[in-house]
DNA sequence: ACAAGAAATGACTACGAATTCATCATGCCC
DNA sequence: GGGCATGATGAATTCGTAGTCATTTCTTGT
């Protein structure tokens, strides 16, 4: 039995031990510690002294417990596996070490939204942010309802009353189909995804209204959903497609790892990417522009999107009656060599052409 | 102004605000918390059920003041674009979730170690994983030796006394030597990194060394040492190597980044892998198995690692004066389709060969 | 039915930092 | 030099939980 009842971390010099070994008051030494103006430089320089002495360091716990705040953000996350959420924490712990901010991180793998969401209730952390696209919960929402400091991340949902930042996936979608039409492609198909991630809705239906518009509606043949979004998923998912009697030649993944394995799965099947098959993803991940994938695909503005999600949690933490905010930011066609090598510019204008 | 002074988590209700609720004792409700056996069935029900009116949720703040203890834990990562590190966060978070434990982040590149060390000195976490290798501190060494609650994973500093997890890297650089030398590599070259890092150092030193054992020491025009290890230096690093007269015909690039883009650098100029070069990486990132790239490296036993260092970390905040333990896991060359294709496996035995 | 013991419960306290309020010291002005 | 403002400091208090210890209530055996 190494430590005693409420033991403490290791140090354990309580400001009252510094106020005795600087003979002040407690209170003295809280001053000191705050830069309360109210000191006599004399006594201050006597306090730090022992501060620095003992090495002392504040019990994170009690000044939580007397702050009423954690100065800790919740993290939920989802498939660190794929590039991009990875990314997304870094630029969220960066800004929030920048705010002098601690980030808990969930992995919504283990119980979604539930543990950070009991985690806000409990103060373990004073607002959350919520990236993974987990099934709606009814605690979530009403959470949601009592004006919590959570904010949803890439992640949409109607009728919750959370503050939302996204981009906009619909118009991304669209950015796609439109490029893709512009130049000329005849036979286009699209690899979509689990319907339950509205970034992912809002990018077919994107994609697809676009080329209603355009007058090239998508045959329900060129159209494959994977469950999964992996890269075993796009190659099964290409090869289904290359089996049909007219094959497409142009593919439009709704995330860059399907995009990765369609092109792999096109090229196990002896085509040529972009002479024979052009592919799309969607999010530039690193790898995407990598030689080997060279891949056109679209970008999110994720530091931008990052910024917003934590200004707007850091004003509803401070004050809960704060007007709840959708966002919605714009997003960019990066155009690389999984496309477009030899097609020139098509004559067909398109509304936004990237050519 | 929306908050008080000393303002509450959300509901705000506590342990007293039940007890009145119930007609009991705060200290009843404590028990009723704490599962404690001496409390009336009945008692317990009439508590149990304002508890669950009330949406009563404990103060972690005061809990953890009162405790003394945090059931968080913190970790420190550091490039998590590099896909190895995100799944090393995963697996440490599922494991720390299935043990109850939250799991602060830190990003090396803000500050080090120092933010979480002090942190753990606070009593903010109650032990601290370090992942990434920065430089050695004296913050460190000296936290290490008050037996802190630390654990270096996947990097281990000889003089620290701290626990340290890490896989036999001095091994997997034998290994891959010893396999190139096995497969009838004539020209082999090594490209390297910030020798910074214990696990590079010793992948380099491991395969120089069975090099020499085999009596092909390792010219040096055949050493290129990568300031990042990015994909963009592992490109910049085979194209010098293919500009020698006698370029390698097998490059080890000491991670699969740097083997990415090396072999993305060698297509580039016309060299097909693995008919003319051969490539191996190390740390079997996922990507690492997709078609464009098929990329014979060695796999670290990542879970088991995490497993370790977490058992090792949670024996220590047990008890500070636990012995010291440096653990080093044995790992694995997975041959993929970088290399091999062609060559049938060498006559020249070599210690361990896989062929 | 009563004592003895066990079970159940409540009053009270500690934990460490930050804050309020009271008090004491100092300097300044006329 | 007396009085008053201001600066510096300490005593006391608060926060919510989980303990300790004392006290009350219940159970059981005779």
């Amino acid at each position: 039995m190494a430590r005693a009842r409420g033991a403490k971390p290791s140090g354990s010099v309580t400001s009252h031990d510094v106020a005795r070994l600087a003979r002040v008051s407690q209170a003295t030494v809280s001053r000191v510690l705050r830069d309360d103006p109210n000191v006599r430089p004399q006594t201050r320089e006597r306090v730090l002294k022992v501060l620095a002495e003992t090495r002392y360091e504040p019990n994170a716990a009690a000044r939580a417990f007397r702050a009423g705040r954690a100065d800790s953000i919740g993290v939920v996350v989802a498939r660190l596996s794929y590039q991009l959420y990875p990314a997304m924490l870094e630029a969220i712990g960066a800004q929030l070490a920048r705010l002098g901010r601690r980030m808990i991180v969930w992995d919504s793998d283990h119980g979604g939204d539930a543990p950070a969401i009991r985690a806000l209730r409990q103060g373990v952390v004073d607002g959350v942010i919520l990236t993974a696209a987990t099934a709606e919960s009814e605690f979530l929402r009403e959470v949601s309802a009592e004006g919590s400091a959570v904010v949803l991340l890439n992640r949409t949902v109607a009728d919750y009353a959370s503050d939302q930042v996204s981009s906009d996936n619909l118009d991304g979608g669209r950015r796609v189909a439109d490029y893709l039409v512009a130049c000329g492609r005849e036979r286009i198909a699209l690899i979509g995804g689990i319907p339950r991630a509205s970034t992912i809705r809002d990018r077919e239906r994107g994609f697809r209204k676009s080329l209603e518009r355009l007058g090239r509606e998508l045959p329900p043949h060129y159209y494959f959903r994977s469950e999964t979004f992996s890269h075993a998923s796009g190659e099964q998912a290409v090869t289904r497609l290359m089996e049909l009697a007219s094959p497409p030649d142009a593919i439009f993944c709704v995330n860059d790892v399907l995009a990765m394995g369609a092109m792999d799965g096109a090229r196990a099947r002896g085509a040529r990417v972009p002479d024979d098959l052009w592919i799309v993803g969607y999010d530039d991940i690193e790898i995407a522009s990598w030689g080997a994938y060279d891949l056109t695909t679209v970008r999110q503005p994720m530091e931008l999107m990052v910024a917003q999600a934590i200004d707007l949690l850091l004003a509803r933490i401070d004050r809960r009656d704060a007007p709840v905010h959708h966002k919605c930011l714009p997003n960019e066609l990066v155009i690389r060599g999984s496309t477009a090598r030899q097609t020139p510019p098509a004559s067909q204008p398109a509304r936004k052409p990237r050519p």
